[in-house]
DNA sequence: ACTATATTTCAATTATTGTTGAAATAAAAG
DNA sequence: CTTTTATTTCAACAATAATTGAAATATAGT
Protein backbone atom coordinates (compact mmCIF):
# COMPACT_ATOMS: atom_id res chain seq x y z
CA UNK A 1 0.00 0.00 0.00
CA UNK A 2 1.38 3.07 -1.04
CA UNK A 3 0.18 6.81 0.30
CA UNK A 4 -1.95 7.25 -2.15
CA UNK A 5 -3.95 4.39 -1.45
CA UNK A 6 -3.70 4.84 2.11
CA UNK A 7 -4.95 8.56 2.29
CA UNK A 8 -8.23 7.06 0.41
CA UNK A 9 -8.61 4.39 2.81
CA UNK A 10 -8.77 6.61 5.45
CA UNK A 11 -11.01 9.12 3.42
CA UNK A 12 -13.47 5.46 3.65
CA UNK A 13 -13.04 4.99 7.05
CA UNK A 14 -13.94 8.46 7.97
CA UNK A 15 -17.59 8.20 7.42
CA UNK A 16 -19.42 6.90 10.42
CA UNK A 17 -21.77 5.43 7.53
CA UNK A 18 -18.80 3.66 5.77
CA UNK A 19 -17.36 2.66 8.94
CA UNK A 20 -20.42 0.89 10.30
CA UNK A 21 -20.81 -0.95 6.80
CA UNK A 22 -17.15 -2.14 7.84
CA UNK A 23 -18.00 -3.15 11.02
CA UNK A 24 -21.01 -5.01 9.67
CA UNK A 25 -19.48 -6.80 7.07
CA UNK A 26 -16.68 -8.32 8.98
CA UNK A 27 -18.87 -9.31 11.42
CA UNK A 28 -20.84 -11.19 8.89
CA UNK A 29 -17.50 -12.75 8.00
CA UNK A 30 -16.68 -14.46 4.71
CA UNK A 31 -20.33 -15.29 3.58
CA UNK A 32 -21.38 -11.30 3.51
CA UNK A 33 -24.13 -9.32 3.36
CA UNK A 34 -26.52 -8.23 0.55
CA UNK A 35 -26.77 -4.66 -0.26
CA UNK A 36 -30.00 -4.41 1.08
CA UNK A 37 -29.17 -5.96 4.44
CA UNK A 38 -26.17 -3.53 4.65
CA UNK A 39 -28.73 -0.19 4.27
CA UNK A 40 -31.16 -1.51 6.73
CA UNK A 41 -28.20 -2.45 9.06
CA UNK A 42 -26.66 0.94 8.88
CA UNK A 43 -29.60 2.68 8.59
CA UNK A 44 -29.47 4.52 5.53
CA UNK A 45 -31.70 4.57 1.98
CA UNK A 46 -30.45 2.13 -0.49
CA UNK A 47 -29.47 4.74 -2.33
CA UNK A 48 -27.04 6.21 0.18
CA UNK A 49 -25.71 2.83 0.79
CA UNK A 50 -24.92 2.04 -3.25
CA UNK A 51 -22.86 5.63 -2.81
CA UNK A 52 -20.88 5.02 0.42
CA UNK A 53 -20.45 1.40 -1.23
CA UNK A 54 -19.03 1.94 -4.37
CA UNK A 55 -16.42 4.30 -2.98
CA UNK A 56 -15.70 1.53 -0.55
CA UNK A 57 -15.23 -1.46 -2.71
CA UNK A 58 -12.66 1.40 -5.22
CA UNK A 59 -10.53 1.19 -2.36
CA UNK A 60 -10.32 -2.59 -2.17
CA UNK A 61 -11.62 -2.48 1.55
CA UNK A 62 -14.78 -4.30 0.30
CA UNK A 63 -15.43 -6.53 -2.70
CA UNK A 64 -19.35 -7.52 -4.40
CA UNK A 65 -20.30 -10.32 -6.24
CA UNK A 66 -23.43 -10.41 -8.01
CA UNK A 67 -26.19 -13.48 -6.90
CA UNK A 68 -28.93 -13.42 -9.36
CA UNK A 69 -31.34 -10.15 -8.53
CA UNK A 70 -29.11 -9.11 -5.21
CA UNK A 71 -25.62 -8.15 -4.84
CA UNK A 72 -23.29 -9.89 -1.72
CA UNK A 73 -20.80 -7.36 -0.70
CA UNK A 74 -17.66 -8.76 1.70
CA UNK A 75 -14.86 -7.27 3.59
CA UNK A 76 -11.22 -7.76 2.41
CA UNK A 77 -9.78 -8.43 4.99
CA UNK A 78 -6.48 -8.26 3.72
CA UNK A 79 -6.90 -4.62 2.75
CA UNK A 80 -7.44 -3.86 6.19
CA UNK A 81 -4.45 -5.50 7.33
CA UNK A 82 -2.49 -4.04 4.84
CA UNK A 83 -3.52 -0.20 6.23
CA UNK A 84 -2.23 -1.02 9.77
CA UNK A 85 0.56 -2.29 8.01
CA UNK A 86 1.19 1.49 6.16
CA UNK A 87 0.49 2.65 9.40
CA UNK A 88 2.88 0.86 12.11
CA UNK A 89 5.87 0.66 9.14
CA UNK A 90 5.15 3.49 6.55
CA UNK A 91 3.51 6.12 9.19
CA UNK A 92 5.01 5.31 12.51
CA UNK A 93 8.47 2.92 11.42
CA UNK A 94 7.26 0.41 13.83
CA UNK A 95 8.06 2.62 16.76
CA UNK A 96 8.11 0.42 20.08
CA UNK A 97 5.85 3.45 21.77
CA UNK A 98 2.99 2.87 18.68
CA UNK A 99 3.21 -1.31 19.00
CA UNK A 100 3.15 -1.51 23.06
CA UNK A 101 0.26 1.12 23.14
CA UNK A 102 -2.02 -1.56 20.77
CA UNK A 103 -1.33 -4.09 22.49
CA UNK A 104 1.30 -5.80 19.74
CA UNK A 105 4.02 -8.35 20.67
CA UNK A 106 6.93 -6.84 19.83
CA UNK A 107 8.32 -10.22 18.03
CA UNK A 108 7.91 -9.10 14.41
CA UNK B 1 -10.98 5.39 21.54
CA UNK B 2 -14.69 5.45 20.55
CA UNK B 3 -16.33 5.56 17.26
CA UNK B 4 -16.70 9.29 17.02
CA UNK B 5 -12.63 9.60 18.25
CA UNK B 6 -11.91 6.80 15.51
CA UNK B 7 -13.85 8.52 12.63
CA UNK B 8 -12.17 11.93 13.57
CA UNK B 9 -8.55 10.70 13.75
CA UNK B 10 -9.14 9.05 10.26
CA UNK B 11 -10.48 11.77 8.84
CA UNK B 12 -7.31 13.92 9.98
CA UNK B 13 -5.19 10.73 8.15
CA UNK B 14 -7.24 11.08 5.26
CA UNK B 15 -5.33 14.32 3.76
CA UNK B 16 -1.87 14.31 2.41
CA UNK B 17 -0.53 17.42 4.35
CA UNK B 18 -1.82 15.88 7.51
CA UNK B 19 -0.58 12.57 6.51
CA UNK B 20 2.80 13.72 5.98
CA UNK B 21 3.11 16.42 8.96
CA UNK B 22 2.57 12.91 11.63
CA UNK B 23 5.38 10.99 9.60
CA UNK B 24 7.78 13.88 9.78
CA UNK B 25 6.39 14.25 13.54
CA UNK B 26 7.00 10.20 14.35
CA UNK B 27 10.47 10.26 12.18
CA UNK B 28 11.93 13.37 14.63
CA UNK B 29 10.69 11.30 17.95
CA UNK B 30 10.49 12.98 20.74
CA UNK B 31 12.23 16.14 20.30
CA UNK B 32 9.67 16.92 18.13
CA UNK B 33 9.31 20.14 15.28
CA UNK B 34 9.23 23.68 15.23
CA UNK B 35 5.52 24.98 13.76
CA UNK B 36 8.14 26.63 10.73
CA UNK B 37 10.34 23.44 10.23
CA UNK B 38 7.09 21.38 9.76
CA UNK B 39 5.44 24.00 7.18
CA UNK B 40 8.71 23.95 5.34
CA UNK B 41 9.17 20.27 5.41
CA UNK B 42 5.79 19.40 4.17
CA UNK B 43 6.07 22.42 1.81
CA UNK B 44 2.91 24.23 2.63
CA UNK B 45 2.15 28.06 4.03
CA UNK B 46 2.59 28.69 7.62
CA UNK B 47 -1.08 29.17 8.08
CA UNK B 48 -2.03 26.54 6.06
CA UNK B 49 0.27 23.90 8.15
CA UNK B 50 -0.96 25.91 11.37
CA UNK B 51 -4.41 24.89 10.24
CA UNK B 52 -3.86 21.18 9.97
CA UNK B 53 -1.77 20.99 12.92
CA UNK B 54 -4.60 22.16 14.92
CA UNK B 55 -6.87 19.99 13.69
CA UNK B 56 -4.27 17.32 14.45
CA UNK B 57 -3.98 18.53 18.10
CA UNK B 58 -7.56 18.25 18.41
CA UNK B 59 -8.25 15.09 17.69
CA UNK B 60 -5.02 14.10 19.76
CA UNK B 61 -2.68 12.72 17.62
CA UNK B 62 -0.19 15.42 18.20
CA UNK B 63 0.21 17.73 20.47
CA UNK B 64 2.43 20.87 21.21
CA UNK B 65 4.50 23.08 23.16
CA UNK B 66 5.66 26.67 23.43
CA UNK B 67 9.15 27.49 23.83
CA UNK B 68 9.84 31.08 23.53
CA UNK B 69 8.96 32.37 20.32
CA UNK B 70 8.41 28.78 18.66
CA UNK B 71 6.07 26.24 19.22
CA UNK B 72 7.10 22.40 19.06
CA UNK B 73 5.14 19.91 17.63
CA UNK B 74 5.24 15.81 18.44
CA UNK B 75 3.51 13.32 17.64
CA UNK B 76 1.52 10.94 20.48
CA UNK B 77 2.46 7.69 20.12
CA UNK B 78 -0.35 6.47 21.89
CA UNK B 79 -2.79 8.03 20.47
CA UNK B 80 -1.63 6.31 17.15
CA UNK B 81 -1.82 3.32 18.55
CA UNK B 82 -4.78 3.45 20.38
CA UNK B 83 -6.34 4.01 16.67
CA UNK B 84 -4.50 0.75 15.42
CA UNK B 85 -6.36 -1.08 18.29
CA UNK B 86 -9.55 -0.05 17.29
CA UNK B 87 -9.19 -1.11 13.91
CA UNK B 88 -8.40 -4.35 15.15
CA UNK B 89 -10.58 -4.85 17.97
CA UNK B 90 -13.23 -2.60 17.63
CA UNK B 91 -13.93 -3.30 13.58
CA UNK B 92 -12.12 -6.15 12.88
CA UNK B 93 -12.81 -7.75 16.41
CA UNK B 94 -9.56 -9.12 15.93
CA UNK B 95 -9.99 -11.42 13.20
CA UNK B 96 -6.69 -13.67 12.48
CA UNK B 97 -7.13 -13.04 8.64
CA UNK B 98 -6.36 -8.92 9.28
CA UNK B 99 -3.77 -9.76 11.88
CA UNK B 100 -1.86 -12.04 9.35
CA UNK B 101 -2.58 -9.37 6.76
CA UNK B 102 -0.36 -7.14 9.02
CA UNK B 103 2.66 -9.41 10.59
CA UNK B 104 1.05 -9.37 13.48
CA UNK B 105 2.28 -12.20 15.72
CA UNK B 106 -0.99 -13.93 16.88
CA UNK B 107 -0.16 -14.04 20.35
CA UNK B 108 -2.19 -11.93 21.76
C1' DA C 1 8.03 51.78 23.50
C1' DC C 2 9.65 49.86 18.84
C1' DT C 3 11.01 46.33 15.74
C1' DA C 4 11.61 41.71 14.27
C1' DT C 5 10.28 36.86 14.22
C1' DA C 6 7.15 32.87 14.81
C1' DT C 7 2.78 31.43 14.73
C1' DT C 8 -2.19 31.63 14.69
C1' DT C 9 -6.71 33.46 13.47
C1' DC C 10 -10.03 35.20 10.40
C1' DA C 11 -12.96 36.06 6.36
C1' DA C 12 -13.51 35.21 1.66
C1' DT C 13 -13.27 32.02 -1.79
C1' DT C 14 -12.89 27.52 -3.94
C1' DA C 15 -13.08 22.62 -3.92
C1' DT C 16 -14.69 18.30 -2.35
C1' DT C 17 -18.21 15.29 -0.27
C1' DG C 18 -22.66 13.85 1.07
C1' DT C 19 -27.78 13.67 0.54
C1' DT C 20 -32.13 13.23 -1.82
C1' DG C 21 -35.44 11.40 -4.72
C1' DA C 22 -36.43 10.16 -9.39
C1' DA C 23 -35.05 7.51 -13.31
C1' DA C 24 -32.29 3.70 -15.16
C1' DT C 25 -30.51 -1.04 -15.17
C1' DA C 26 -30.51 -6.04 -14.16
C1' DA C 27 -32.60 -10.24 -13.23
C1' DA C 28 -36.36 -13.27 -12.33
C1' DA C 29 -41.24 -14.68 -12.44
C1' DG C 30 -45.82 -14.72 -14.28
C1' DC D 1 -43.35 -9.00 -22.91
C1' DT D 2 -45.03 -6.98 -18.63
C1' DT D 3 -44.40 -6.73 -13.80
C1' DT D 4 -41.86 -7.06 -9.60
C1' DT D 5 -37.72 -6.71 -6.80
C1' DA D 6 -32.95 -5.28 -5.95
C1' DT D 7 -29.69 -2.15 -6.84
C1' DT D 8 -27.30 1.63 -9.07
C1' DT D 9 -26.91 6.03 -11.43
C1' DC D 10 -27.79 10.74 -12.01
C1' DA D 11 -28.64 15.66 -11.32
C1' DA D 12 -29.65 19.15 -8.13
C1' DC D 13 -28.72 20.80 -3.90
C1' DA D 14 -26.65 21.13 0.86
C1' DA D 15 -22.95 20.63 3.85
C1' DT D 16 -17.93 20.33 4.90
C1' DA D 17 -13.29 21.03 4.26
C1' DA D 18 -9.22 23.38 2.25
C1' DT D 19 -6.67 27.40 0.55
C1' DT D 20 -5.28 32.15 0.50
C1' DG D 21 -3.52 36.29 2.14
C1' DA D 22 -4.09 39.86 5.49
C1' DA D 23 -4.47 40.99 10.25
C1' DA D 24 -3.79 39.63 15.04
C1' DT D 25 -1.15 37.64 18.90
C1' DA D 26 2.92 36.32 21.43
C1' DT D 27 7.64 36.72 22.62
C1' DA D 28 12.18 38.49 22.56
C1' DG D 29 15.74 41.87 21.55
C1' DT D 30 17.07 46.86 21.07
Amino acid sequence: MNEENALSVFSVLSNATRLRILKALVTAGDKGLLAGEIATAVDATPSRASFHLSSMAETGLISSERQSRQIIYSANYERIGELVKYLLEDCCQNSPAVLSCCDIPKAK
